[in-house]
RNA sequence: GCACGGAUGGCAGAGUAGCUAUGCAAGGGAUUGCAGAUCCCUGGACCCGGGUGCAAAUCCCGGUCCGUGCUCCA
């Protein structure tokens, strides 16, 4: 099977074909830690470690770069309001965005470079765009002169020079900057008094917005790379920037093969956004689900559509995915330690190649999540009739480990799932006397169909969390959810 | 205004020409004191208008609507 990624630029699918054979370089934009995590963030996280997952799982070697860009003005606001160093600011905030995104299940990148870290790097950069003459230092930094390579311009988007000098006319003049063409953008930024600062040839101050990824992706990456990534929101101007930037420094083009990007997130329907009000970190929304169950809720449509979060969607999250653990951990207990190869399973193999092709088309993650639940059905079933052949469980739990777990990362461990279950045994176990007695009651109640007492000793046993189901066989009893 | 993306049943979302997924919800039935769980069954959609095809949700043209970007943003 063949991998085919939509890429931004050619605004197309295309098949996916590394520079090196096996070998898969990429570099992801991250955050800038002026506050804690949002759930926006979450979906790109989630988003390129699955593309990650995937690539990997299907043999290729990946490199994959993600980036903290740890100073820039909203940082240094936050620090000045608060009165502490800005960097305690960023790390605050990007220990946050490890902890988040370590419960939500994200495997960690091969590396986060720091802009603080690749300060170097930045300076060098800069200087070779003067030497190049597409970039002039003024008074107030160095600025990037888009009239140097016009022909870049619009390479993601499709806009022209035109249509943004028509858009933003004469905003240059607001800014007191000493930008040449209100399109130009700043490489460096000259400090403010009291402002965090290091020193370079045009004066103390700090990296522009963009040039950092050049940076950071050509040290970690080198002068061409597979794929770049990030929210479609820094299309424009960041990655049209880093185009401009990287391709005029190393005189060649693509640096970058295929540019990734993933939608964003709205609330009811609406953009999330803190004036809105409807904005929720990733700890606001972990209060009303488990990690695993966001996850699943972030990857339930395609990594580039937008996805709304709202009641609906956030309940259908839970019950899926608690279908899901409720039938791994019961399989998994009746699979009595066995292992076996679904490999002789055909609606498991069929399965497995209709979730191979939907992540081969663009990490189909919505397809995936299909497959998932049908097989989930399917064993439910299975667990339900008496057909609980170890052998035969244990072919689903590969099976679940294998695309749930691996690939979706939708899975706790083994270990995890086990101990769930037994909990719930274990409290079966100590409530089960009480529970009991409790029942003959309500039967004795019922015999004389005296339905308020029996009524009455439902209400009490939901009370204590356990659902009363009448059936043919007599009246069975369970720990709800 | 310009750019990019999207428009499929109540909702979420597959599907690039021929048989239209899947999940949830809904309706009917079995069971049932009621409820729940389970099982069986069912209806229901391709934004509009043209065009090309034997055949279009799927291709082409025009339009409408929505989202995002054009300013910091995952």
């Amino acid at each position: 099977m063949t991998l085919r990624v939509y890429d931004t630029r050619s605004r197309s699918k295309r098949i996916f074909k590394p520079l090196v054979d096996g070998q898969v370089g990429i570099y992801a934009c991250g955050i800038t830690p002026y506050s804690p995590s949002h759930i926006g963030h979450a979906r790109q996280a989630i988003a390129f470690d699955i593309i990650v997952r995937w690539l990997r799982k299907t043999g290729f070697k990946v490199n994959y770069i993600s980036n903290f860009t740890d100073i820039d003005d909203k940082i240094i606001s936050v620090s000045s309001v608060e009165g502490v160093d800005f960097l305690e600011v960023a790390n605050r905030n990007i220990d946050d965005y490890f902890q988040v995104m370590d419960s939500l299940n994200v495997i960690r990148a091969n590396s986060y470079p720091r802009v603080t870290e690749t300060i170097p790097e930045i300076i060098e950069m800069i200087q070779d765009l003067i030497d190049k003459k597409h970039a002039y230092v003024t008074d107030d930094g160095v600025y990037f002169e888009i009239d140097t390579a016009p022909e870049k311009y619009g390479q993601l988007t499709g806009q022209t020079l035109d249509m943004v000098r028509k858009g933003a006319g004469g905003r240059v003049e607001n800014t007191g900057s000493g930008k040449r063409d209100h399109r130009d953008f700043a490489l460096w930024k000259s400090a403010k008094e009291g402002e965090p600062n290091w020193i370079s040839p045009w004066g103390k101050g700090r990296p522009g917005w963009h040039i950092e990824c050049s940076a950071m992706s050509l040290k970690h990456l080198g002068e061409r790379f597979d794929i770049h990534g990030g929210g479609t929101d820094l299309v424009f101007p960041h990655h049209e920037a880093e185009i401009f930037q990287s391709e005029c420094c190393l005189g060649h083009e693509p640096v970058v093969q295929y540019w990734l990007h993933n939608g964003m997130i709205n609330i009811d329907g609406e953009k999330m956004s803190k004036s809105v009000g409807n904005f929720w970190t990733v700890r606001d929304a972990l209060e009303k689900i488990e990690p695993l169950v966001l996850r699943y809720a972030l990857i339930n449509a395609p990594y580039r559509q937008p996805v709304d979060f709202n009641s609906v969607m956030i309940d259908d999250s839970i019950s899926h995915h608690g279908r899901l653990l409720n039938s791994y951990s019961k399989a998994l207990h009746s699979s009595e330690g066995l292992r076996n190869d679904y490999i002789g399973v055909e609606n498991l193999v069929e399965a497995a190649d209709r979730i191979r092709s939907g992540m081969d088309d663009d990490f189909n993650t919505r397809i995936a999540l299909v497959e998932v639940q049908s097989v989930v059905k399917y064993l439910a079933s299975l667990i339900d009739s008496d057909e609980k052949n170890p052998l035969l469980m244990s072919s689903y739990v590969q099976w679940l480990e294998e695309f749930a777990g691996e690939v979706l990362g939708i899975l706790p461990t083994p270990e995890e799932a086990i101990s769930r279950y037994e909990d719930k045994m274990l409290r079966r176990s100590e409530i089960a006397a009480r529970v009991e007695s409790l029942l003959e009651m309500r039967k004795s109640a019922r015999v004389s169909k005296n339905w308020v007492e029996s009524d009455r000793i439902r209400d009490e046993l939901t009370e204590i969390g356990v659902v009363v189901e009448d059936g043919p066989e007599g009246t069975k009893w369970r720990i709800s959810e």
